[in-house]
DNA sequence: CGGCAGTGTTACCGGAGGTAACACCCCCAG
DNA sequence: CTGGGGGTGTTACCTCCGGTAACACTGCCG
């Protein structure tokens, strides 16, 4: 009698696991073993590997399962017909938000802390990569960069991926504003606040030439 | 006769474990075990362990060597007194010129990719956390950014930092193009570059207002 | 009926990190 | 000379993990 009446049967049977994938990886951390997934399951360990082939894949199936939809938004927000600063808000927004939804998940995702076996945090990486290209592909589309261009969008796709994702996990963990401002935040760096801000004053002696009494000739 | 006439013994032994250690990770990367660490070294694993206290003691010990230097260059390339584009530029070579220089080493502390177990990409975060601080601190000292400059400038710490780790990793990866052409690439993102740039022909039409026959009134 | 596609199991493997318990060496205090 | 201590090293073992046979039960469909 080793099961219920009558387990489920083929896709419905591995949601069934993945939704005890997903309980125990949020109990136990990113470092839950196939065990303790099986165990969750009230299976044992083969039944896993069938469906999943390694503990890769099960750990790859579970961030589709959470990062699909949060993809599919950010990629409608690039092309939405806003003007450009509000497009990019909106991106931005977007992402905050679903990190800032569901904590746990996101936590899971980055930060394979505890003894974590064969790295979570890399299922991570093709969907940064799937955003990165994204960007890549919208400033290609949207704006005039010049000869530079293919160059230039490949590698602000990343840089940008990458400083959101960093100033977000900070975020997450400080909360040190309310989302909007954040946005605005990172939106400023992005439109060179910090190139066009003026230099304080303090500084101004370290400065090789142009002491204070310079005209305005950049 | 188990080892050589007179191994050395405290700091420099420490030393020597930690130049072992550096060879086997740069030779079977990331997922280097402590027995092949331990044999490269010519001995067995309790020695490691007594000096190291876990896999994870050495992967700190690790990165402390690697990265220190980097840090102290990086502390004193953002206070040099240079205009603030070439400072930054400055800045963003150091790293890009480290990671380049070392490519091994960088992947190890950035992915633990193979069964890596208790992550060593944790043992890149404190650094990760430093640098952040310092561009922060950098910005606070050097630039006026009003009453919202404390949280703009800590929220641009880990943005930058994040931007540069993202798009260095992508560079060190694909090689698209020489460091330099890559330093003014991420520069130019951070001089607003991208939100400066013209709209696309082919994107005008997605937009709201604004038809192509506007004038040049920004 | 017979097989096939699922479900499940127990038992095992190799290798990882980590830990006793023990042995050697050398130098220096008594 | 004697005898520790603090360093060096070892072998043998533990637990746990990912992963894999090999086998057993169920139900459906030709």
């Amino acid at each position: 009698m080793p099961t219920a009446p009558n387990p489920p049967t083929g896709e419905p049977r591995r949601e069934q696991l993945l939704n005890a994938a997903d309980r125990v990886v949020q109990r136990d951390g990113p470092g839950a073993s196939m065990n303790a997934i099986a165990a969750e399951a009230g299976i044992t360990k083969p039944i896993l590997y069938r469906h999943f082939g390694d503990r890769n894949g099960l750990i790859k199936a579970l961030t589709d399962r959470h990062t699909s939809g949060l993809l599919d938004a950010m990629r409608a927000a690039l092309n939405e017909p806003l003007e450009r600063r509000d497009r990019v808000e909106h991106v931005l927004d977007i992402y905050l938000a679903a990190i800032e939804s569901r904590p746990q998940v996101y936590r899971l995702l980055t930060h394979p802390e505890p003894g974590d076996p064969t790295g979570a945090g890399n299922a991570l990486a093709p969907a940064l990569r799937q955003i990165a290209e994204e960007i890549t592909k919208a400033v290609q589309v949207q704006v005039d960069l010049g000869a530079d261009g293919p160059l230039l969008s490949e590698t602000w796709g990343r840089a940008i991926t990458g400083m959101v994702l960093a100033a977000g996990d900070w975020w997450l963990e400080q909360r040190p504003c309310p989302r909007p401002r954040m946005v605005r935040a990172l939106a400023d760096l992005l439109w060179g606040r910090l190139a066009a801000a003026a230099v304080l004053p303090s500084a101004m002696a370290q400065l090789p030439v142009a002491p204070p009494s310079g005209g305005p000739m950049e």
